[in-house]
DNA sequence: TGTGTACTATGACTATGGTCGTAATAATCC
DNA sequence: GGATTATTACGACCATAGTCATAGTACACA
């Protein structure tokens, strides 16, 4: 049975730069503060790093180990994040009307083969959920 | 043949509250403070939101027209602001790929009978576009 | 065990966005 | 024209994010 679990904590606010850094730990793993800073390739500096990192675990986004050169990483998966963007954007763009924003991204660019095949089953599995939904509530 | 047709200008990074702004003026046209303060519906001040309309006619997102009670109107369409949401979100949540997000968006809830059939419309055309492309550079 | 290095904590400065108060200016009307 | 009202301009305050310098603490090892 599917328990709907539901979340706990809300992704709190996070300003473009917050997500960028939290990306790098996505891509980056459990990384130092030097590891992190090279990680990012910015021209920022060592302590820079540090504060926003360290802002990061206290906003809970991020967790910080205890060995001495402490590593930290995201205690947030890209999921939790995609889903609260997606929420934001889906309401930004166009009103909560989710096809449309489909339209844009499908329209906005090309794709492959697989990808085409891939949309396909996409859509064919949208259907089946409404046929499904339909039949049960008949 | 397909020119990249360049973006003149870049779309400036809008806070969340910002964007909510911008929405209101998509959504109620010119409007001088006032009806935008109620517009809103926010229990928020008049210079409040003068103050922010004003910061965004700075930013160059909106206009401010020569009447006295000054008529303040979006000078960017809701599609920039996609267009630049988007470019954001899909590098943030999938790395450039367009697919996987349309999969989260497909996935993401139900759709109704005509929602269905847009969806494999604009998949035949993505399909369409493909095999011209193909064609062409043969 | 003392000292130099690696790491961390702390505080400070700046910019920006959200909030407003108040002063200045323009329009209205007696 | 002068008083009243509507509109605007201006500046201020606070919170937060980005930036860093510097002071403090722990570790290694001579």
């Amino acid at each position: 049975m599917r328990v709907m679990t539901k979340q706990k904590r809300e992704v709190p606010r996070l300003a473009a730069g917050e997500l960028e850094l939290l990306q790098m730990l996505w891509r980056a793993g459990g990384v130092t503060i030097l590891e992190a800073q090279h990680a990012l390739g910015l021209p920022i500096g060592y302590t820079t790093v540090q504060t926003r990192l360290n802002r990061l675990v206290k906003k809970g986004v991020a967790v910080k180990s205890k060995e001495r050169p402490a590593k930290y990483s995201a205690s947030l998966s890209p999921v939790d994040v995609q889903r609260s963007d997606l929420d934001l954007l889906v309401q930004r763009v166009s009103n909560g009307q989710v096809a449309p924003l489909v339209a844009h991204l499908v329209n906005r660019d090309s794709f492959s083969r697989e990808e085409i095949d891939e949309l396909k089953r996409l859509v064919a599995n949208a259907e089946k959920r409404f046929k499904d939904a339909r039949k049960k509530s008949e």
